[in-house]
DNA sequence: ATGATTGCAAGAGCACTGCTCTCTATGAGT
DNA sequence: ACTCATAGAGAGCAGTGCTCTTGCAATCAT
C-alpha cells in the first residue's frame, strides 16, 4: 500500500511519483510498471548476479505477487531479453559519449576514448557486462533487436577508423595475402568503414577482439597472476592496437 | 543394479567395469564414484549447459538419492569447481597434444597448430569451455589448484615464442615505448618465455587475449552477420598475430 | 572372531525457484 | 450505466539445493 491511502490523495505532480499508484492512463501505468521492474531487476543482477536473479524478489520488491509479474513478461528470458537490450545501448552511449568528446581530427585519441568506454562501463556495471559478453543464456537466441542495439560500439569503432583512412589519403598498406571475401561479409562491412580496404579487415577484427577479450579477461579473472595494473596494461593494448590497425 | 548381480561376479578387469559395485577397497570405490559423478554432470553439462545441471538429476542417473551425493561433493559449486579443473586440463592436454605434432624449428606452424588446438577442443566442448571462458560463477574464486591447471595453454604458446626467439638470434625489435614493469607481472611472465624482451610481452598478450577472445566470439555468437567462414576467419587471424608477435 | 567405529546411502523435509491456473476487483470504452 | 478487458491476488505444481536423521554394511582394533 503506498502513503496515499491515507488522507487527502496527491497526485503525482505534487509527488514527483512515478509509481503506478500515480494517475495516469492505462498504457503509462503498464509502460511505467514495466520500467519499474527492469529497474529492480537490473539492480537485483548487479548485486547479485544474474543467475541469482528471482523473479520471486523482484515482485517482492515491488509489493506485488510474483504472478502478477507475468503480465509484463511472459518469461524470465523475456526480462532478461530486455535487459540485454537496454544494456546494450546504455554500453553504446556511454561509448559514443566518451568517443564524441575527443576532436574529430584525432583519430587515436578516439580509438583511445571508445575502448576505454568499453572498459570504463564493464568495470561501473560487470555483471551486465557478463549478460552481454559472458556466456550466453542456453537457449538463447538473440533476438534481431538486440543484435542492432549490438552493433552501436562497432559502429563507433568503424567510423574511426573510416574517418582516419579518409584523413591520409593515400595508405600504404601491405599487400593483402588472402581475400577477405572468403570469410567475411565484406558487403555488410564497408559501408560501415568506406574508405578502408577490406584487406584491413582482418586487422580491424582483431582490434575488436581484443578490446572485449581485453576487458571479459580482466574482468573473469584470467588475467591474475599476469597484469598488476590493469588500466595502465589496457592502455598499452589499445595503443598496440592502434598501430596494429594503423591509426595516426 | 549392474549386471554382476546375477551368475558368477565377474572382476573389473575382466570387464573393464568402472562402476562402485565391482569388487573394491573402499578408497577405490569412492575415487570410482566421484568420477562417475563426474562423468554424469559432464555430460549433463555438454548437453544442457551448466545453468541447467542439477544434483538431483545426476543422482537420478547414477540410481541413487540426492543426499548421497553430497558425500563426495559438499556443494554444487564444488561439483563444478572439480569439473573446470578437469577441463581446463583436457584444454591443455589437447593443445599440447596438438602442437607437439608440429616439427619444433617450425615455430609458426607450432603457433597455428596451438591456436588451433584450442578452438579445435571449444567447438567440440562448448559448454565446457564456457565454463572456463564464460561468465564466472557468481562469488566462485577460482582455487589455486585450477589456476595452475589454467596455464598449460599459456605455457605452450609462450615456448612458441621462446624457441622462436631462441632460433634468430638477434631480433630487430622496435624499440619499447613503455616499461612493462609498470603492469605486468614481468618476474612471473620472465621464466615462462626465456630470450623474450619484456618489450615484446604486451604483443604476446594481445595474441593471446585474441585467440581466446575471437573463440568466444564465435561461440557466443557475437560475430553474426559479420562472419561467414570461422575457420578461414580464424586462421587468417592467427596469421596475423604470428605476424604481430614476429614469428619467423 | 567379535565388538566398536566409520562411511555410505536412503528418506523425509525445508525454503526456495519458474510458471500456471482461477478468481476478483477496478478502471476504460460503449 | 453496463459491459468487458485487465492487473493483481492466491493457491498450487513440479522442480531445485541442501540438511538432518536413521539404518545398514564394510572396515578396523581388540
Amino acid at each position: 500500500m503506498s502513503p496515499e491511502t491515507f488522507g487527502a490523495p496527491l497526485s503525482s505532480w505534487q509527488t514527483g511519483d512515478v509509481s503506478p499508484a500515480a494517475a495516469k492512463s492505462r498504457a503509462q501505468q503498464r509502460v511505467a510498471q514495466s520500467a519499474a521492474i527492469k529497474e529492480v531487476a537490473r539492480r537485483l543482477i548487479a548485486d547479485k548476479g544474474v543467475t541469482n536473479l528471482s523473479l520471486r524478489e523482484v515482485s517482492r520488491e515491488l509489493g506485488m505477487v510474483s504472478s502478477a509479474l507475468y503480465r509484463y513478461f511472459a518469461t524470465r528470458d523475456e526480462l532478461l531479453t530486455a535487459l540485454i537490450y537496454d544494456a546494450y545501448n546504455e554500453l553504446g552511449a556511454a561509448v559514443e559519449r566518451a568517443e564524441a568528446r575527443v576532436a574529430r581530427g584525432d583519430t587515436r585519441g578516439r580509438w583511445r576514448a571508445a575502448c576505454l568506454g568499453v572498459r570504463r562501463w564493464a568495470r561501473a556495471n560487470p555483471h551486465e557486462y557478463s549478460l552481454l559478453y559472458g556466456t550466453p543464456v542456453p537457449g538463447y537466441v538473440a533476438p534481431s533487436v538486440t543484435v542492432v542495439a549490438a552493433t552501436r560500439v562497432t559502429t563507433v569503432l568503424a567510423r574511426i577508423l573510416s574517418d582516419d583512412a579518409a584523413q591520409r589519403r593515400a595508405r600504404p598498406s601491405r599487400a593483402p595475402t588472402r581475400d577477405v571475401r572468403d570469410f567475411l561479409q565484406v558487403d555488410a562491412l564497408a559501408p560501415t568503414m568506406p574508405g578502408v580496404e577490406p584487406a584491413q579487415y582482418v586487422r580491424a577484427l582483431i582490434a575488436w577482439t581484443t578490446v572485449f577479450g581485453a576487458v571479459s579477461f580482466e574482468l573473469f579473472g584470467h588475467y591474475v597472476g599476469t597484469v598488476t595494473n590493469y588500466s595502465r596494461m589496457f592502455d598499452a593494448v589499445v595503443d598496440e592496437l592502434a598501430d596494429l590497425v594503423g591509426l595516426a
